[in-house]
RNA sequence: GGCCCGUUGGUGAAGUGGUUGAACACACAUGCCUUUCACGCAUGCAUUCAUGGGUUCAAAUCCCGUACGGGUCACCA
């Protein structure tokens, strides 16, 4: 039997070898210094805010060099598929505006000409590689099974030895002759294809890695699987057929990976390819009891995507606060140049942390709320709207009803050199601002002034003797004045100061009391635009409901 | 346990041997301004860069040990 022969009993059902492969996916033609850049997400579920992560940074990294960014998806593991996993990191990167050049569009199209994007279609692809590698003898099959795994792991703990398939443990299979093997394939027991790893755990490597820099390690000397029993390669080997075939010249992936390094380095010598350049970014963590840890999908309900898009909290917002993860001179530079797009910034490795952040949920808020303060009230009316129509169904009626209420409202105060800074999220503001359109058996936060009698005295001669809404704002501030020295309260904050006693409170106490009877609340944005939007009739309506 | 990596205020961090008396941002505190809140302004918040030792005229920055934290050791990615 020649090794060809050997390998095609192995691998009987492959199409083509690795020479079609090879040839069918030319060298990318890019300008030098042209990143070709990628994420590759498996469909096991929601998506993590760490593959958006990667995802803004592979992508700008990409952009801003004039290369390619793409998206593979990585379902090569059968048993943790879920329904409609593509769909979602489909949905995602639309959600977030990721800006992929070659991209699955569903499981049938696809956008690139290094497709396909999706492993599951490229088993003959990996296979014809597998092939070679058996050809050339540097992969072999294993027949090993899990109570065999078992039993060696149990041994090797028990010697203190490193665990793993590699030299005397793999020295049998290793030995199997081709007849040998034969038998066992015609006999039907199943096996997976190992690289026959020509490493040693004496020997050191040293890989620059793009952001943490040199690491030293041993060699690789594990018989990794590259094919399963399936036929359907692991992650490794699928890494090393991929990412060269597309062109990949830097993989920008989570740090979890920086142990398999030695691995992949001698895939790719084996493979008779070039390795690209790694990055390796820092996952973002969370506290928990004191204690750092990676930020987890099943503890963790912000590690969801899906979670911003609920709570309402904008893209532009979440994406700003990941690029200040990335590169923490992103958020001076945007300080210093707020009108600017943030495509204009220039993301470097140097500047990015080699150590995993924490997440920060009132620091990403802040950025949000500076963020809705610079929009336009329309176009924050529409982002709300967009919102509302998949995650609070009920609040459509009222926005669309309320359009031009809610849009004076939001507009209070926000085309001035410094905008207040009220709402963080879109799911907020249902609750804060329901008054100025819907009125009824509120409740009040009086605050200073509560006895019952002195609030209906005040109103009552506000709205009898002072109340005009043909005012403009100084004269309506200046009648307030007025009435607080009629009534004994006192109108000057400084005089105040110097003699509290002297008066029954002051002209803040007496605002509060037109405020919180008009909107139920202490704090609201100016009084005097709330007033002007809902209208005499309004506020004769809301002081009279004070009075019975 | 083996192998890697990391450790600068409550948080993200700047810092690459000497203009650092450790930037900037978030948070927090106080005061001012003020019709509330917010905004804004001012001030405060690490006598010290996990820790012990070493190199050096000089160290957060270089070296070694220790502690702590993280990652990884699958026919998962």
């Amino acid at each position: 039997m020649t090794r060809e022969e050997y390998a095609n009993m192995l691998l009987p059902n492959v199409l083509h070898d690795r020479k079609y492969y090879e040839e069918k996916y030319q060298k990318r033609n890019l300008k030098p210094g042209a990143m070709v850049t990628r994420i590759a997400p498996s469909p096991t579920g929601f998506v993590h805010i760490g593959t958006l992560y990667q995802a803004i940074v592979a992508n700008k990294l990409a952009k801003q060099s004039g290369g390619v960014c793409f998206l593979r998806i990585e379902d090569t593991d059968q048993k943790r598929l879920v329904e409609n996993g593509i769909e979602q990191i489909l949905e995602a990167v639309k959600a977030y505006q990721i800006p992929f050049d070659e991209y699955p569009i569903d499981m049938e199209r696809e956008v690139g000409a290094y497709g396909p994007y999706i492993q599951s279609k490229r088993a003959d692809i990996y296979q014809a590689f597998a092939k070679d590698l058996i050809i050339k003898d540097l992969a072999y099959p294993s027949f090993l099974t899990e109570e065999e795994k078992k039993e060696m792991t149990e041994k090797q703990q028990k010697r203190k030895q490193r665990i793993g398939y590699y030299g005397i443990w793999a020295s049998k299979e290793r030995a199997l002759t081709m007849e040998e093997v034969k038998e066992k394939v015609e006999a039907g027991i199943p096996y997976v294809i190992r690289l026959k790893s020509k490493g040693s755990f004496d020997n050191k490597i040293v890989i620059e890695d793009c952001i943490k820099g040199k690491i030293e390690f041993p060699e690789n000397d594990m018989d990794h699987v590259l094919l399963k029993s399936d036929g359907i390669p692991t992650y490794h080997f699928a890494h090393a057929v991929d990412d060269t075939l597309m062109g990949t010249t830097h993989v920008t992936r989570g740090d979890e990976w920086v142990s398999s390094l030695p691995l992949h380095i001698e895939l790719f010598h084996a493979l008779g390819f070039e390795p690209p350049k790694y990055a390796h970014l820092a996952t973002i963590q969370k506290e928990e009891d004191g204690k750092k840890r990676k930020i987890s999908k099943r503890k963790d309900p912000e590690a969801n995507v899906r979670f911003y898009s609920e709570k309402g909290i904008p893209v532009e917002a979440v994406k700003i606060y990941l690029m200040t993860l990335a590169n923490s001179n992103f958020e001076e530079w945007f300080l210093a140049n707020p009108d600017s797009d943030m495509d204009e910034f220039e993301l470097h490795f140097e500047n990015m942390s080699t150590s995993g952040a924490l997440f920060d949920m009132e620091k990403l808020l802040n950025i949000s709320r500076n963020y809705l303060s610079r929009i336009s009230a329309e176009e924050f009316y529409n982002q709300i709207l967009q919102w509302a129509e998949t995650y609070s169904k009920d609040f459509i009626e009222d926005l669309k009803t309320y359009k031009d209420i809610i849009i004076a409202t939001l507009n209070i105060e926000r085309n001035v050199a410094k905008p207040r800074k009220d709402y963080g999220m879109y799911s907020e503001i249902e609750s804060n601002i329901k008054y100025m359109y819907h009125f009824e058996n509120p409740e009040y936060e009086w605050q200073r002034i509560t006895d019952k009698k002195e609030i209906v005295e005040i109103l009552t001669t506000y709205i009898e003797n002072y109340y005009d809404s043909s005012d403009t704002e100084e004269v309506w501030f200046n009648k307030m004045k007025e009435m607080c020295d009629k009534l004994g309260y006192a109108s000057n904050m400084k005089e105040y100061k110097k003699n509290p006693d002297n008066y029954k409170g002051n002209v803040a106490d007496v605002s509060t009391v037109l405020r919180v009877a008009l909107t139920g609340r202490s704090r609201t944005p100016n009084l005097y635009d709330i007033m002007k939007i809902i209208g005499q009739e309004e506020i004769t309506r809301r002081i009279a409901l004070l009075k019975n």
